[in-house]
DNA sequence: AATGAATGAGTCTTCATTCAT
DNA sequence: TATGAATGAAGACTCATTCAT
């Protein structure tokens, strides 16, 4: 029948609406089932555990996360380095429009570092090792990353972007400052009052910022002339 | 006698160790007490309840994050720019050397996030709110910051850092960059093995493309031949 | 199967077995769980929490002693004034046979008196107020009192009680003296020692001054002329 | 010095004003004990335990209400009936004063219940039998009885009550009625606004049942003559 | 007399997970 | 597939009481 969504589908849209509402921690799975209409014991049938449905989340997130960068790589008529802030642009957008999922891969982040490192390893959750979605995460994550260097790539093909820069390293460092730009929202938004940084200014500074590290800038002697508009 | 430390501090080093090693929600309370050689009830003579503890523990990380931003400060024969270089590694190393620590810090700016939205401030728990850590905190985080805009300006005043930038526009973006490459450490390393980027290459490539950030650059037309040493 | 009971009724049965023998504090609810039968879980399962549980004891009571009001009023070939003293000795009856139940209703008497008054309305423990139980016995609680008022009107039209009495003023009277007549049973027990005051007297004299009450008495020789004032 | 209060009673004071405010459960000896100006520590040098300082509080109870008891017997110029409306009017005020002393008499009662009982006598908490606070009040706990028992005689000497009566039984049952009327103060004033029994009503209808039971009454035009039986 | 740090037994309550149907 | 009753391990927190000083 029309109404008759997928049931694994309605489980995770549920997780994602309580996940965000009340948090992982304080989301019970019992709400997560009642949210979506069915029975407690369904839930079990179509994720196996609670970890496991997080990591299904995780890797929706990620899907979606990978949607966004291969929208900005494939946008025409633009310079790889206006796409790189285009890419800061969306993924905050992302992250604001849907909190659980940015927050799920950033919680991502850390999980692949613990496991990669032997020490901390085993200090991770069996149950999100043994997650079959934990694995294709594995397998899939640097998908984003694997855009976003290409992204690196045509900017310093089509002169946007300094040549000399490792595009490796080059898009990381802007990943990185997407992930710290997001961070840091909150408590900009707080100091604002007494330290004259008001997110109207932060993203058009930072932005700028980010393009001058790409493209690089006249030294201070003889003052830029030319980056009129943004950049 | 050697081993007669005062009790609260006992309590607060044995939370951290635990929290390093089983994570936050995986200790228990009594594990504290039991680690720390004392009572269940005396943990809860010195802290309120677990959030508490928690707050008072990320207190006192605001304040060793705090003594590194002063000592990067106050470090003799250094230009601004290498400061915040300096910055950036000390960060991390006391990331490093200090994960709980750090992720405290990191649980706090989302913490603060969450405060400055009053559609979201009551999902915080209540506990947290409550604590006076928490309170104390809330007056004190921008104190690291305040220091990381005056060696910004500092590096305006020694050529360093190019003079039109706004320093707290610049020094957030330094901080965002800081907490992003941090939270890259992890991926990163993991993706190494097929794509290029190591950590060897990935530190001081990133922090090249800070300091380019920071001091603009030879535009692209004749290759910047100079910066041979990191700066 | 023989002891197959409904699991709700065989919680609460085994908590009035326990709130009897240890009392309501002292018994805890992995007790009544274990003494039922079943795992603690289920106990929460089917009620809210210790304060639902007693909550849905006492509304048990009352139905309880709502059918002693029942049956009194029903009896064939008695007086209105014959009934209130079975009532008076039913009632009796049935806090010594089950002394959780009386104890809970003379509880609830309490926790109307605080739960009417808007300043000490706030010290009842939120828990009970949030009961389910609570709110139905808050419509019901009346009930008995209804019935008992009907007894007097019984009792006024078959003369066995004097007419110019005010039917309400009169049963809450007679209940007064039940309730106080029954909290009286211990001290007179041991204080008849030296105090003339036997168990075997004090029954038969209390319901003769009831019925004294209710249906007057011959003045003794003389009227009283003197105190005129008070009454 | 001035203000300084015998300390014992300073706690005890305390102790009253806490009990009356929060109850005596949720009321913590170091609450007591803060209230109080003092260390929790001298709390229990003045009173061995919670239980020892609640009898130690009921016997001062008791002493005050035997206080009211007194007053009344040696009030001059009324009958012994009206005396009885006096005690009951005055122990209500009693009990509206000071709350948490009428519920200590009352809960007194309870005990005195349980401790006749051979087999209830072991469900009382061993801390109170062994109070030396609960000692004396079994020792003077007759002492209102036998004063009241002597107003009751005082009635029947000057005639304002009935001679036949037995003033043990009579006075037992004027306690019952004065018990129960307290206890029924709550819910009456709650059910006054459908069943026509208002707080106004209530005393003065209750003072003239009593005042009817002990003088007699004219007999309503034609005496029931039936129910011989029972009374 | 007086303090208050220290103890630890005691309990409610939650919730992920299972399983008979 | 689907249900929801049933489980039980887990853990935060309280507070009467003690005792070294």
């Amino acid at each position: 029948m029309a109404g008759e969504k997928n049931k694994e589908k309605l489980i995770l849209d549920s997780a994602v609406a309580l996940f965000t509402t009340k948090g992982y921690q304080a989301t019970r799975m019992e709400d997560v089932a009642k949210n979506a209409g069915i029975s407690k014991g369904l839930t079990y049938f179509y994720y196996k555990n609670k970890e496991d449905l997080f990591m299904a989340l995780t890797k929706k997130a990620f899907d979606q996360f990978k949607d966004e960068f291969r929208e900005v790589y494939k946008s025409n008529g633009k310079s790889g380095l206006q796409k790189t802030s285009d890419l800061l642009i969306r993924i905050c957008a992302f992250a604001k429009r849907n909190q659980v999922y940015y927050d799920s891969i950033i919680n991502f982040l850390d999980l692949v570092k613990q496991y990669n490192n032997p020490e901390t390893r085993e200090m991770i959750n069996p149950l999100i090792l043994k997650s079959s979605h934990f694995l294709k995460l594995l397998e899939v994550h640097q998908d984003p990353a694997k855009i976003g260097i290409s992204i690196v790539i045509q900017g310093q093909k089509d002169g946007s972007i300094r040549p000399e820069l490792q595009p490796e390293i080059t898009f990381f460092a802007i990943w990185s400052m997407i992930i710290g730009y997001e961070k840091m929202l909150g408590p900009i938004e707080f100091e604002g009052k007494d330290m004259k940084v008001y997110p109207e200014n932060w993203e058009p500074g930072f932005l700028k910022l980010m393009a001058d590290m790409l493209k690089g800038t006249i030294q201070a002697t003889k003052p830029a002339t030319v980056q009129g508009s943004l950049f």
